[in-house]
DNA sequence: ACCGCGTTTGTTATCGATAACAAACTTTTT
DNA sequence: AAAAAGTTTGTTATCGATAACAAACGCGGT
């Protein structure tokens, strides 16, 4: 054991093994030209030293980091946390290393976290939704790093987009509402700029409504995200003081959908027979929930595994020049008991 | 706009405000003396040039790479999450960046993950748990970083500690179980090694229960982690079918509390009259079931925010080797309607 | 005006690896 | 056996910043 002295570097290998620090730099990576033997001999030395490669100075002297910055809008949201799953497990295998970063749904924090982020020439970066500063536009055109923007469908891309259609979400499920029969149909969430994710359903949702010739108050906000369970019973409660008769809401999310429907359940309204209730993000709690909570999924975790997909074409030096192969995941409604009157 | 061409470098800076690349080094930190006209002349070359640190440089020229690694076993966990989130914010003011990953339950990925964060160079580790492989103890303890080992008491530290008795938590609800007068009790988890802290929640729970003279053999497993909802309601069909009288039942979480719960109703049961159910987490879904489900509060955030300041406390150089100032965090038990019986 | 001290700025060497080119060595071909 | 081609190894310069030391500057006191 060489102590806490100093670590070894590639020179102290490199004596060892009577070879120049170039020869170990080849050996220590796969497909290089290096004999088996002297190979081994490198490697033999390098355990014997317990050395451990320095990817600050590789990183510096080859340019290349192997860092994908990632930011998401919150850690402790199943949908962006199976994004993030997806990212990272198809990057397993290579050298990439994923620097996270969560925003809590400002673009303040944002801008704050790509200049932080930026600093340590990331090979591309992931951002969660569409709307950034000015300032982290520029900053982000200016660095020339391949970006990917997830979740949303930005109108003016930065770079490549595995976009969803959350607008979309919201006319899926005033249809699937109108189908079973109801009528009298409301929102809960979306009302912050902050979210513009759930902002889009809800502006989809309306935009239905409207086209269906139904009415378009029954719209409560339920403040800044993250809309949990507790927001979603309060807004619940205000729905039906306000707009006793109502008959079907969709939430923002699953979460503040099983609060809704906790609070009916408190309030002794049966579910789905008085009020349907659904949500949106296809969580475990919309599944297990007594009833079922329909819900609309948007595939998490296909969006990570197409943006590493293109991540992986984009730092595969394909063409730089390539068109953006934007990828649209499409939103599948899942009908369950809170929303399908039984026969 | 400088295009594309190639980032400017310090020097470009310099030669722009025309000064030497040292003092733009300087007049980019604070606390460095550089008089207050060249720094505004040096800030505004860098804005127009939109110059923008290259911290792989910086990192490996000062040795001091701004990284602290952090393990977690899963993403998709609210606890981890929140201690994550804790960490996180402390270190927000500091120029400190967390590389994280995460090991999903095993202590091979954990080793995996170490390995690639040491070439990183972190000036910290933190780790969730205390078991690891041994090759990975011994990486840690030739790298000489400083190590912060997370909600579990390790018999062997690496080095802190900000500790929890899961053992603590499962015997403090036998002993609830037992004040609210049921006395057939049985567990639901906590069975494989690669979750060792539901392990120990499950151990302390026999322990308590022997301690107490009550029959231990009221145990089902569900299976590797993460033990959801889905597996909670399965492992309690099979306690309903084993053992039908039983009385009371923790989860290992309170998703599978949920789960469990959601099988009871399903089965006819009432809770908390037929069977009592708790859980462990102090998830939101504990507090907003219906009936609300008896849990243990773990104070994740505190585990993280803890942890932080003891990272920040190692770093900014004091003594060396001060002593590990362990800290313990204690299990609450927050008694809900889901165990205690009305009047 | 001169000395001395504190502050501001510059010089040089270095962190640990890799790119690019060059040289030495093997193997194949004729 | 010599030339051609391929493989393995070495040399030198460089990536972009900072540490450590050195020099220049500014300012008050006498």
């Amino acid at each position: 054991m060489a102590s806490i002295s100093k670590r070894p570097t590639m020179i102290d290998v490199a004596r060892r093994a009577g070879v120049s620090s170039m020869t170990v730099s080849r050996a220590l990576k796969p497909n290089t030209s290096v004999s088996d033997g002297t190979r081994e001999r490198i490697q033999k030395a390098a355990d014997e030293l317990g050395y451990v490669l320095d990817s600050t100075a590789a990183g510096l002297s080859s340019s290349r980091t192997g860092f994908i910055a990632v930011t998401i809008p919150s850690i402790n949201n199943a949908n962006f946390a199976d994004t993030l799953r997806g990212i990272v497990e198809r990057l397993r295998d290579t050298n990439m290393q994923v620097l996270l970063g969560y925003t809590n749904y400002s673009t303040a924090e944002e801008e704050r976290l790509i200049e932080q982020f930026l600093q340590r020439r990331p090979e591309a970066i992931v951002m969660t939704g569409g709307a950034h500063t000015e300032r982290c536009r520029m900053l982000i055109e200016n660095s020339g790093v391949p970006i990917v923007e997830t979740w949303d469908l930005p109108e003016v891309p930065l770079g490549d987009v595995v976009g969803f259609s959350n607008a979309e979400a919201g006319r899926l499920m005033v249809r699937h509402f109108y189908d079973q029969g109801y009528r009298k149909i409301g929102f809960i969430g979306g009302d912050t700029s902050r979210d513009t994710r759930g902002l889009d359903r809800r502006r989809g949702f309306v935009q239905a409504l409207e086209e269906l010739g139904l009415e378009t108050d029954r719209l409560i906000g339920s403040g800044p995200p993250p809309i949990s369970m507790r927001e979603g019973a309060a807004s619940m409660k205000k729905m039906l003081s306000d707009w006793p008769d109502t008959d079907a809401v969709m939430c923002v999310s699953d979460l503040s959908a099983f609060g809704a429907l906790t609070e009916c359940q408190r309030a002794g309204m049966r579910v789905p027979d008085d009020i349907a209730i659904a949500g949106f993000g296809a969580y475990d709690i919309a599944e297990h929930a007594i009833p079922a909570i329909t819900t609309v999924d948007a595939a998490a975790l296909s969006i990570g595994e197409n943006t590493a997909e293109i991540l992986l074409r984009r730092l595969g030096d394909a063409d730089e020049e390539t068109p953006a192969p934007s990828t649209l995941i499409a939103p599948k409604l899942l009908a369950r008991g809170s929303t399908v009157r039984p026969l």
